[in-house]
DNA sequence: TGACCATATGCGCATGCGATCATATATTGT
DNA sequence: ACAATATATGATCGCATGCGCATATGGTCA
């Protein structure tokens, strides 16, 4: 209808980018520095396809670039206000977590159970 | 594997919630004032049981609040840092369609002070 | 060349989620 | 009581997406 529907489906596939815990932690993994894929695998226990998969969505979204070096590939963060707004909402959930806020309750009601890991 | 799981589980929970054009379409329908369901619906020309529904989310998620007055029910922001979250992204993501087509007054109301200039 | 490594991708499966219809529930007014 | 209005919810459909297996692609080295 309006003519800013344009402007919500691009913030709601930029949320979406940081919507999944997997992503999350590639994305806690190369804040610092850069890094092989395969560094990023054995750093986050999981299997090569699936981070190879999400690297490639962080991709094309433009969250993260790519350098190649010889045989590997190395993934960096390249919009540094990504990682600003993931800091400020884990810092502000992992201290709703250690309170035991009613808001960490509701907001795992809302990750399926297939997606959670263990505490 | 790690202790921090549960904080990236939640984040991307958080992040979820903003991960969708109709959810933010609503949070820019009340982000100034609440509203009832009818004038949501009225607003963003969806469908009542859809709005309904996301509202229910939302409200789950902590991110809205209740209020029944009679046959109605107003729903509000009552996490405020989820607007700012919302502005900051929209600052980045509109400005740069921005570059080509001038924003529109209606977007001004998930904008921050700053970047609001006249229609 | 061929063997070996690192990364990407086609395929299929299972599941999550948004949208819709019909209906349920709650409240108000006659 | 009944009808009308406002909101929520169960059932369902279709689509998107995360995951893993197997394999392709591209690079290095003997």
């Amino acid at each position: 209808m309006s003519e800013l529907d344009p402007v919500f489906d691009a913030v709601a596939a930029y949320f979406g980018v940081l919507a999944e815990p997997m992503r999350l932690k590639i994305m806690h993994a190369i804040c610092q520095q850069e890094k092989t894929v395969g560094s990023i695998v054995g750093e986050i226990g999981a299997t090569q396809t699936n981070v190879s998969r999400h690297l490639g969505v962080m991709l094309r979204s433009g969250v993260v670039a790519r350098r190649k070096e010889g045989n590997q590939v190395f993934y960096r963060v390249s919009d540094q206000s990504m990682v600003e707004l993931c800091r400020s909402v884990c810092t502000r959930i992992a201290g709703s977590i250690d309170e035991q806020k009613p808001m960490r309750r509701e907001l795992m009601r809302l990750l399926p159970e297939s997606r959670r890991r263990a505490a």
